[in-house]
DNA sequence: CAGTATCCCAAGCGATACTG
DNA sequence: CAGTATCGCTTGGGATACTG
């Protein structure tokens, strides 16, 4: 986890790759709706491209010069559930309107929700959930995850 | 989801989240733990509690003196999914030697993913996704959400 | 053990200006 | 449109030293 926050920990580059998500590809609309600097974002795609989250891709419409479109590939595809985790708790926590967007299943119409679920089909909470160690970390197993029961 | 990488967004402050889930509560192992120096560890404790995702609890085992404890709260801890999501793409993508924790759901014992998830029930890629607008921002609904396929 | 006080460095980011 | 070059501010973060 320590790496996945070493590729993708600056804010900027979870807000490009959220408009990335919303289908924008031109340098220009990621500057502008990000509302980051142009050298901020050049830089970013820069990284991101090197970590092989996006890949720039030539094209040119008839009578246009050539352009670079920034797509996600597949590693960066992958981050969906991780921001979609992210703005359904900034949604439920940090947003006083409500939620601004909300994802929908094409198709079916339900919203679609991040959750913990486990192999046998089970819904999770913080509470049922333990640690099993890998290789390459000592520490007991079966800590008990998560925290105390709500305050407030 | 920009609020919510205002809150969340530096690498120390997820992995000091991360190092609650696991179960520290004390100052000195959050720092050693994290391997952040003890300014930063207080520095990033403080505004965590500050914005509501720990809580810092007095406490005295007998004949000690009084200790603080950081706890989750409710809303730190309900950013598990985001923290399992990230762990999940890390392990996929940046691993060598394969994850080295695992979460287990207690009891059942089967491995706990973050997945996308559809209020009807069904598991949602990120090419069944569309964007649904709620009150507060202007957009085409019916936006499509997911990587763009290449146009010739 | 649980921090605070200082100092310093590097990275993130914005503003402005310039190029193909 | 798609960037690069420079500059300078601000913040994250390490090191060291000190306090209750």
């Amino acid at each position: 986890m320590a790496s996945a926050l070493q590729v993708v920990s600056s804010r900027s580059a979870l807000l490009i790759l959220r408009e990335a998500f919303y289908g924008t590809t031109r340098f220009d609309d990621f500057a502008e709706r990000v509302g980051i600097s142009q050298p901020v974002a050049a830089a970013r795609l820069r990284e991101l491209v090197g970590d092989g989250l996006l890949e720039r891709e030539p094209y040119r419409e008839p009578g246009q010069r050539t352009r670079m479109a920034y797509r996600l590939t597949a590693k960066g595809a992958e981050l969906l559930p991780v921001l979609v985790a992210l703005m359904q708790w900034g949604d439920r926590w940090l947003a006083p309107d409500g939620p601004p967007v909300v994802l929908k299943h094409r198709g079916c119409g339900e919203t679609v929700r991040a959750e913990l679920r486990c192999d046998a089909g089970h819904a999770t909470a913080a509470a049922d959930c333990e640690l099993a160690v890998g290789p390459g970390r000592r520490q007991a197993t079966g800590q008990r995850i998560g925290p105390v029961p709500p305050e407030e």
